[in-house]
RNA sequence: AGGCGCGUAGCUCAGUUGGUUAGAGCGCUACCUUGACAUGGUAGAGGUCACCAGUUCGAAUCUGGUCGUGCCUACCA
């Protein structure tokens, strides 16, 4: 074995084997076990997000395979509608062609050649990270299988009159030219301003002044409103106004909605352009005047001077001509909320369009009682709340895009206009009895990409013909995803699946929090902090990271300021830490409820971690390999340091299982590293030496010492291995056959599971009586100055007869491990010579001065811990002296608070007689 | 405007039903290359648990408020 630990050569070979022979598939009897992949974005890249949630999944279905579960993670990706074409968009945009020039088929065609050429690129990433996914059912979205059940379950919803066309709204994108569903708009407050215009009353001399943060839109108002109880306007009530640089005379109307301390308390009211308004039009019978084009520009129902105009140069030349007219009151500066499409980032338009809705409500009841009831359950439970609130008011959803990459719409029109829906032409002509003679024209769109997920639980397990995967493995047992898509995916996914299968997609819905950078920054391409997983497995060259992070960035100062900010943090770049310390540190950090700071200085502590075990395994097997081994285990051979590091194994299983069964992995990780670095190697192993290089110790000692050494080095890989999987791979090949094991592959071997008859609660006694001594020396010898290499003699005091036997059995460890010349146990008569002293419970250790320890340094050292123990025992003696308490707190606190008393001062006691002994020197 | 979080050691985070001397990792200090490991060992230093008030014999933990901070939802033109 290498001196260090090295991942890079061992993950790939592990990896391949594993998948070539086929342990990813469910295997085995047991109760099956199943969680489907959120499916990335089939030409995406592998991010932090994907990162922490694959470790979280993978831990998962690892656990559970090797409890015996029959356990499957099904893989798959997703078709990404929007983002998908946008790539491949750009490209052809950057190729001076565009899709409207290669038209429809062509570029459909060239998507798929773009997802052929990079789709496997995240597959190959999702295997880098470890991940035991059952290849051998990958899925896609738009595979024929799956496009079929988004076939059957558009047509039955239709059907059953639950997808309707409707006329209506919605969130257009002017630049990407369809429709997006309210999720994807993005409203964040920007600067603007609010704009005054005055509009003339019909038949009087004055004027009306409306306040507005879009004066282009003033082309297609219908209506002015007030309040109905507002003073100032009440007389205007059934007027008309005449609409500036329009010909068109429009109502003043009354409606609550609009507020009197806003603006001046007046509302241009334009039904086609804004929701509100829309909302209004209709309690008001107002015309709707649509006045933009697909690409929001002025259209032909505007006066001619703006028709053509960019609704922003609409926007300036409106204002100019306004105040010309003398019409323009003022512009004051003014915050709102501007709606953007989450992917083209251009102002979202509403617009009045035809589009596809899903009548939601009805499939929204169940799903809310599904975890009303508990069937389904956030974890962490608040998100429960996030969910309600947003289920229970629910809008019906738009799912047609005016796209060219997804699943087209099965809907045909005839030349009137009328819709017939059903899987392909003929088929529709026969459900609807349609004579040849009638010529048809397929809808044009396509359905949001969400609509296609909904499905993904029982579609990717074969329903509704195909159900041998899906009666076994349906409903799911736990999804793993990220709160930023409970809306988009889960919440559908219950309401489909519900509604399809009767049954529920998932038991549990798991919520990772964010990763975000060091800083609590989120991770943005713009920010130029993105870390990518794979780097951090790999290592990655300073300036090639400068590279990644500014090689798109247009402008030269946030350039500078990225490679800046790079250089400060990765003065080294990245040096590669492998799959396992990255797992683990995603383990580590995922506490529930909360965004997690990625932590690359933790990361290094991991690496540390996995070389930690490695040096642990070649110390095992160095002193294990061609020795003797006893063939199985002898507690009457075994020391009590073997005995104490099986118990103490039981409680680290016990502890892994409650964590894994609350989701806390960061306890779980926590309570591991505790267990192998703290206890099997700092003790532990420490232990085992002076019983393996002990030539007094008899020969079956020694071997059953081996045989335990194998044993708990065996059994910890074991419960490391949902963690870490290739280390443990790795290790334990070479561990496993001291200890006659049959298997292939430690992740197909049990997982060790807690067993209350292991616990050894005498030797652990033992055990902590000895590392007290030993703590005890240590600390001595560090604050005396006494070197590390010098062996010296010590007294000890104050033993009871059961110390004296431990001091007797396992006196050759303190020799060993606090490096003594001797031991002695002074009698009760015999005078102390003057020593440095230290304090386990009531019994003393002596280190004889002679030469060795300074009086000053040992007179300061006392003082301390003197007045620590008196600090000590005043809280605790103030306590004791109030009445209440004592009648109060429960008679085992008391207890305690009385033993803490005595211990205290006993030790105090004991310490100041030393200070006046050596002070009489 | 409503809702949900968070605020514990220099940094990243644990802290279960109120009872610990408030913990871990990284970083820091001192000593040490001892036959697994310097990606290491041993021993240490470091916290008025954001603030205020209350409940209680007892509060990091429960209640109310204040401040700071992050996010989500909402129609303020």
């Amino acid at each position: 074995m290498e001196k260090t630990y090295q991942p890079q050569q061992l993950e790939d070979h592990w990896y391949k084997i594993w998948e070539e022979r086929g342990y990813f598939k469910p295997q085995g009897s047991g109760d099956p076990y199943c969680i489907v992949i959120p499916p990335p974005n089939v030409t995406g890249r592998l991010h932090m997000g994907h990162g922490f949630q694959h470790a979280i999944m993978d831990a998962l279905t690892r656990y559970e395979r090797m409890r015996g579960r029959c356990a499957l993670w099904q893989v798959g990706t997703d078709h990404a509608g929007i983002a998908t074409q946008m790539v491949v968009e750009r490209k052809l945009n950057a190729a001076g062609s565009s899709r409207q020039e290669v038209g429809r088929e062509d570029f459909v065609k060239k998507v798929w050649d773009w997802k052929e050429e990079s789709g496997g690129i995240i597959t190959q990433q999702l295997r880098r990270m470890g991940s035991s996914l059952d290849w051998s059912r990958e899925r896609f979205t738009m595979d024929e299988q799956l496009s079929k059940v988004v076939e059957k379950v558009f047509i039955d919803l239709y059907d059953e009159g639950l997808i309707y066309r409707g006329n209506r709204l919605v969130n257009w994108d002017p630049q990407l030219h369809t429709a997006i569903s309210d999720l994807e708009v993005i409203s964040e407050e920007e600067d603007g301003h609010l704009w005054h215009f005055s509009y003339p009353i019909v038949g009087e001399d004055t004027v009306l002044t409306i306040a507005t943060t879009r004066p282009e839109t003033m082309l297609g108002d219908t209506a002015v409103a007030v309040h109905p109880e507002d003073e100032r306007y009440k007389h205007l009530i059934g007027k008309e106004v005449d609409l500036p640089l329009c010909d068109r005379r429009i109502p003043v109307i009354a409606d609550d909605y609009v507020d009197m301390e806003f603006g001046t308390g007046c509302v241009k009211i334009t039904p086609a352009h804004d929701f509100n308004d829309y909302e209004m039009g209709k309690r008001h019978e107002l015309e709707v005047i649509n006045i933009l084009t697909d690409d929001a520009s002025i259209n032909e129902n505007a006066p001619e001077a703006y028709q053509g105009l960019d609704r922003f140069d609409a926007r300036k030349k409106i204002v100019a001509d306004l105040d010309s007219l003398g019409l323009l009151v003022k512009i004051e500066p003014h915050k709102l909320k501007v709606p953007r499409g989450d992917r083209s980032g251009v102002v979202i338009e509403p617009y009045l369009t035809h589009q596809w809705y899903v009548a939601i409500q009805s499939l929204a009841e169940p799903a809310i009682k599904a975890v009303e009831d508990g069937d389904i359950e956030f974890v962490p439970k608040n998100w429960e709340n996030t969910y309600f609130a947003w289920m229970r008011n629910i809008q019906d959803w738009c799912i047609s895009r005016q796209l060219w990459w997804g699943h087209r719409i099965p809907a045909w029109y005839d030349e009137e206009g009328n819709v017939y829906v059903g899987s392909d032409e003929s088929s529709v002509r026969e459900k609807y009895s349609l004579d040849a003679n009638i010529t048809l024209r397929q809808d044009e769109d396509v359905l949001d990409t969400w609509f296609s997920s909904g499905l993904w639980t029982f579609s990717t397990l074969g329903w509704p013909d195909d159900r041998e995967y899906f009666d076994k493995f349906h409903p799911t047992d736990v999804l793993v995803t990220g709160f930023d898509i409970i809306f988009f995916w889960v919440a559908r996914m219950i309401m489909m699946t519900l509604k399809f299968t009767g049954e529920i997609p998932f038991k549990k819905v798991y919520i990772t929090g964010l990763v975000r950078d060091e800083h609590g920054q989120k991770m943005s391409k713009s920010k130029g902090n993105i870390l990518d997983p794979i780097d951090l497995i790999d290592g990655i060259a300073l300036e090639d990271l400068i590279e990644k992070r500014t090689a798109d960035m247009m402008q030269t100062h946030i350039k500078e300021k990225i490679e800046k900010h790079t250089r400060d943090s990765f003065p080294e770049g990245i040096v590669g830490y492998g799959t396992d310390a990255l797992r683990y540190t995603f383990y580590s950090l995922a506490s529930t409820g909360r965004d997690i700071k990625f932590d690359i200085g933790r990361m290094e502590g991991f690496r540390n971690f996995c070389n930690k075990i490695w040096n642990a395994a070649r110390y095992v097997l160095m002193n294990t390999e061609d020795k003797a081994v006893a063939n199985s285990i002898d507690l009457n051979h075994c020391s009590i340091a073997d005995r104490w590091i099986m118990s103490r194994f039981q409680h680290t299983a016990r502890a892994m299982a409650e964590a894994m069964a609350d989701y806390r992995f960061d306890i779980a990780s926590q309570a591991l590293h505790e267990f192998v670095w703290n206890e099997y190697c700092d003790w532990y192993v420490e232990l085992s030496k002076p019983v393996l290089w002990n030539e007094e110790k008899k020969p079956e000692e020694a071997a059953a010492s081996r045989r335990v050494l194998l044993s708990v080095l065996e059994q910890s890989l074991r419960l490391l291995h949902p963690f870490m999987p290739f280390i443990t791979e790795e290790v334990w090949q070479k561990v496993a056959p001291q200890l006659d094991i049959e298997g292939d592959s430690i992740m197909l071997q049990p997982y060790p599971e807690f067993d209350a008859d292991k616990v050894d609660t005498e030797a652990e006694t033992h055990i902590e009586w000895l590392k007290g001594i030993i703590v005890a020396i240590r600390t001595i010898r560090s604050e005396m100055d006494v070197s590390p290499a010098k062996s010296i003699s010590v007294l000890i005091r104050g033993l009871s007869d059961e110390d004296q036997n431990r001091l007797d059995n396992y006196g050759f460890y303190l020799q060993k491990l606090a490096k003594l010349e001797s031991i002695e146990a002074l009698g009760a008569g015999d005078e102390p010579p003057p020593a440095a002293t230290g304090l386990f419970g009531d019994i003393e250790i002596l280190v004889p001065m002679a030469g060795l320890i300074d009086v000053e340094a040992e007179r300061a050292r006392l003082e301390k811990e003197i007045s620590k123990l008196q600090n000590n025992l005043k809280s605790v003696s103030a306590k004791l002296g109030n009445e209440k308490f004592l009648s109060n707190a429960p008679e085992a606190v008391v207890t305690k608070e009385k033993e803490k008393q005595d211990k205290a001062n006993n030790a105090l006691n004991a310490l100041q007689a030393k200070l006046t002994q050596l002070e009489a020197l």
